[in-house]
DNA sequence: CAGACGTGGGA
DNA sequence: TTCCCAAGTCT
């Protein structure tokens, strides 16, 4: 059996490789701010959902300069959509250092300190952008390496041994077409699925090719899911300026620092029959029917929607605020909060209430019959890959209300 | 090391 | 529908 080795698979790359926007072309001197930002981007993330990001991120903020001078908050709004929001918080930190420094640095020990840049991001910038001799080992280049060689050892705990693997084949030269090379292999013929390997410049030296187990590789735990939580939230809609009152999340942690309608807690054993109990300010609630359902990393959430309208003088509680619903795409609103909006603004608003009640207890006898009957057709599609969507769906004249 | 941390698309 | 996953990082 042959040894695996660069020059074929740089010449099966010369044929092959992928036109990517980030991509510089051959002779091309990639800029490292586009290396970085696509990275960053591809973190567990598709190519398919990168491609409009990085476009309009390169718009918005077209040098690592411009992209540290923004409010942070317009970065966040920016990512709006694409996940994983602690690598637009970082994305901007390391902006901020990188700018203050005056350039990136161009060794993968000092792209590793700057906040976002881990292990993987690190060797990918300094081969790519910096033609140095580092291994870029992302999860296609763990699927290609397993299968080469065999690899047994599941995953993550392979890891340590894939790294060493990957640099002793990492050539003094074309390094950083090598790991995009790699990347290339893994994405296109080296896939999780139904690899293609007749057309694999590395078939012959695949170990697990060689014994037909190609797919069984790379070996790994599976994880659970997570049980289901439940939440309410709380969509106030008010008169005049149809603006929507929003709130920003806390800057770590599960969406952090992203916008969304006030909500209840999220727990396990949350009952939307009580949730009144959590609305944000005392207005005519009306619960709606149907739950919209959305799926987190870790664990899956049902959020029952409340919607209200509410007097044109009406003033935010405490930390929150009204936002119109035409600059409603202008606020970091993640795809399940998008989901939220859309489904409580599609469909018929409620009258606002003829007068301010009086003070007393929560309206608790506006809660409908225990089983809601499906609502009308398929709640809306998130706005997500398309920003324009939201903005579609929310900016949407609201239906005439009748009067009784 | 294990768990937190989003989202959309394909099988 | 359900499951798996896609160029990981941080704690």
């Amino acid at each position: 059996m042959p040894a695996a080795s660069a020059a074929d698979l740089l010449a099966w790359y010369d044929r092959h490789r992928r036109a990517l926007p980030w991509r510089a072309l051959p002779g091309e001197t990639p800029d490292p701010y586009r290396v970085w930002l696509s990275e960053v981007m591809l973190q567990q993330t598709t190519v398919a959902a990168v491609k409009p990001y990085f476009e309009k991120f390169l718009t918005l903020f077209p040098s690592v300069a411009a992209l540290a001078a923004a409010p942070e908050e317009a970065v966040m709004s920016a990512w709006a959509g694409l996940g994983y929001y602690s690598r637009a918080r970082n994305l901007h930190a390391c902006a901020r250092a990188v700018a203050a420094a005056g350039d990136f640095p161009d060794t993968e020990e000092g792209l590793r300190k700057l906040p976002g840049i881990g292990a993987y991001t690190a060797g990918a910038i300094a081969a790519i952008a910096f033609d140095r001799p580092a291994a870029a080992v992302d999860g296609n280049v763990e699927r290609v390496m397993s299968r080469l060689h065999a690899i047994e050892t599941p995953l993550p705990a392979a890891r340590a041994q894939i790294r060493l693997f990957t640099q002793a084949l990492v050539p003094e030269r074309r390094p950083g077409d090598f790991a995009q090379a790699l990347m290339d292999l893994g994405a296109t013929l080296c896939t999780p699925k139904r690899p293609a390997c007749a057309l694999c410049p590395w078939m012959r030296p695949c170990r697990a090719r060689a014994e037909g187990l190609q797919e069984t590789f790379p070996r790994k735990v599976k994880k659970e899911k997570g049980i289901l939580r439940k939440g309410a939230a709380f969509v106030a809609l008010r008169a005049g300026d149809e603006a929507v009152l929003l709130r920003t999340r806390p800057a770590e942690g599960l969406l952090g620092a992203m916008a969304e309608p006030p909500t209840s807690a999220w727990l396990p054993d949350y009952d939307p029959a009580k949730g009144l109990l959590d609305a944000p300010l005392d207005a005519r609630w009306k619960r709606l029917p149907g739950v919209v359902k959305h799926g987190f990393t870790h664990f899956p959430l049902e959020l029952t929607v409340f919607l209200a309208r509410v007097a044109a003088e009406t003033k935010p509680p405490e930390g929150m605020r009204f936002t119109p619903r035409a600059a409603l795409d202008t606020e970091p609103l993640p795809g399940a909060m998008k989901k939220v909006l859309a489904h409580a603004l599609s469909g018929p608003v409620p009258l606002a209430a003829p007068a301010p009640r009086p003070p007393p207890e929560p309206d608790l006898a506006t809660p409908p019959e225990p089983e809601p009957p499906p609502r009308r057709g398929p709640i809306p599609k998130p706005a997500s890959s398309r920003p324009s969507d939201l903005a579609r769906i929310v900016k949407k004249a609201p239906k005439p209300v009748r009067t009784r």
